[in-house]
DNA sequence: CTGATATTGCAACGTATTAACAATTTGGCT
DNA sequence: AGCCAAATTGTTAATACGTTGCAATATCAG
């Protein structure tokens, strides 16, 4: 029952014509190459995915930026201190399951969203986000 | 009815002392600073409560990865991948409620680990841990 | 087609954290 | 108290991810 992937796609097309935003060559690289991830991945491996040279790593962080900043992109944060990116629906997020050794992330069906924004309005803060993410050894890993 | 803070401290010297590990003057500095702490703090800031040197800071750090290794200090990871630090007696962990703008941390009654461990154990996951923070503008920053 | 402006290319920078390795300190043992 | 192996520190440098500045280029609305 999830939505037809051109769905997503039209909103971000939409989202950057209003917000003003212009589709480039190298965006839509990026783009289509976070369209094809079936998990989160590193900068580097988008980078890899849209067939792009070392160089254009810059330009692949300045598109994450923009795909965040119109709300279709999550930040999946390592123990590491370094993110894994991909695309999100609006107003949607997930939290995953994710190999500190190999850093694969699966989705995990789990989410505690309503009682923890309830808890930060009452402390007095806004804009809230929040980060939820498990770490361990997948099997594979652990088989070594 | 929490435990006493000597008993913490207790646990602390006995683990250090069967790992094989020393107490010397700058860990016991840098201890005192942890100690002294109420909330979560950075590498740096525990630096300055421990009033040492600039210079000193790599030694902060490897202190900061022994206790952690003894089990007794927690990470908390903030949206920009950097950590604060806190002490945590053994086999507890917390959950915080983070200022985007001003980085402090509060605790947070929440916890969601039974319900976690076992969705990451059922995907053949182990050694798991587990993160969740909340990021917002507290009300103090809220008004500039 | 044209012009305002968003985006890219390139190169350099910033910051948190870690690594290398010699010099020093610690604590158990005699 | 003094010795010695091992842990810790001091110093310096490196790594790694991500960001920034600025000139050059590409996009798209009119």
């Amino acid at each position: 029952m999830s939505e037809p992937p051109s769905q997503l796609l039209e909103i971000i097309l939409e989202r950057l014509k209003e917000s003003g935003g212009r589709m480039t060559k190298k965006r839509e690289c990026v783009l289509g190459a976070l369209f094809t991830m079936d998990r989160p991945a590193s900068a580097e491996q988008i980078r890899e995915r849209a067939e792009l040279p070392e160089s254009d790593l810059v330009t692949v962080y300045r598109n994450l930026e923009a795909f965040e900043k119109l709300g279709v992109l999550q930040r999946v944060p390592l123990e590491n201190g370094t993110h894994l990116f991909e695309l999100t629906a609006p107003d949607e997020h997930y939290h995953h399951l994710i190999c500190r050794e190999c850093h694969k992330a699966e989705r995990l069906d789990i989410c505690v969203s309503q009682e923890l924004v309830g808890k930060a309005q009452a402390h007095g803060y806004s804009q809230i986000a929040h980060v939820m993410e498990v770490y361990g050894i997948c099997e594979e890993c652990a088989a070594n």
